[in-house]
DNA sequence: TGGTTAATTAGCTGATTAGTATAATGCTAA
DNA sequence: TTAGCATTATACTAATCAGCTAATTAACCA
């Protein structure tokens, strides 16, 4: 029983799952036209597979249209997977920092514009053990 | 072999991962330090495991200091997460709108503040098929 | 040298996942 | 009522994952 963050992010996990969110943000599509740029490479059923994924994860809202269902994105779980990232924003820019100081030791400067800043986030020191 | 993204994805999809990240935003810290809150529910190894995923998914480094080896955060693959989180923004407000707007139907307005914008993406039609 | 601590590896189990092929369901239209 | 399309269900395989115990490596200290 995963939590609902947990669900999220699996379900984030899988490239054919990210395209079928990425086709939905055009707008609702029937399960074979989300199906039809995979069909070389996958079966009806495996999409159907991923979209019960999608679905599990509240990512993706199926409507019935006689012989169709309608699919429709609703990115409202992705609110919390956002906001959960939100708090490492500045660890991001701390990572691209050092990776600046990094390739400042390694290449002669290229003429960056702003990467002057001091280490958002200083690192703590590791108190041994205990 | 899984791009960079679902590696990442794939690694945030456990709550014990994500306690780990969370806890590395205090600084660095041994793997029996990490380990400590789980030591309850779970066995060293089985923590020795979950950095092991963290650390392939490029979200933790380990160092060497004796016998300890103090993990670091390293929250650069959280860039490109964020990134692609970015495109759907605008469709995690539009799901928040569908969403007030059912409260709307059901209770009385609680007086809430700005709920009155248009919604950011008009539905597309959904054509039929082909 | 031997003992202690930190961490990993190995080998196992059970659960889940991604994919398949084939069969079944449900709807429309002739 | 039957044919045909869209979708899902079933049943199977192979791979991966999360967890365990027990054993092993590696470093320190006395």
């Amino acid at each position: 029983m995963p939590d609902t963050l947990s669900q999220t992010f699996s379900a984030l996990a899988d490239p054919t799952r990210r395209a079928i969110l990425a086709r939905l943000r055009q707008g609702e599509a029937s399960v074979s036209q989300l199906a039809e740029p995979f069909l070389g490479q996958m079966t009806l059923p495996g999409v159907t597979k991923h979209l019960k994924v999608l679905e599990r994860a509240g990512l993706v809202t199926k409507g019935r249209e006689a012989q169709w269902r309608p699919c429709t994105l609703n990115a409202a779980p992705l609110k919390d997977a956002a906001e959960w990232m939100d708090e490492y924003r500045v660890f991001m820019e701390a990572s691209l920092d050092r990776l600046g100081e990094y390739l400042k030791t390694v290449a002669p400067p290229v003429r960056e514009s702003t990467l002057t800043d001091p280490p958002t986030s200083p690192p703590a020191p590791f108190d041994d053990h205990r």
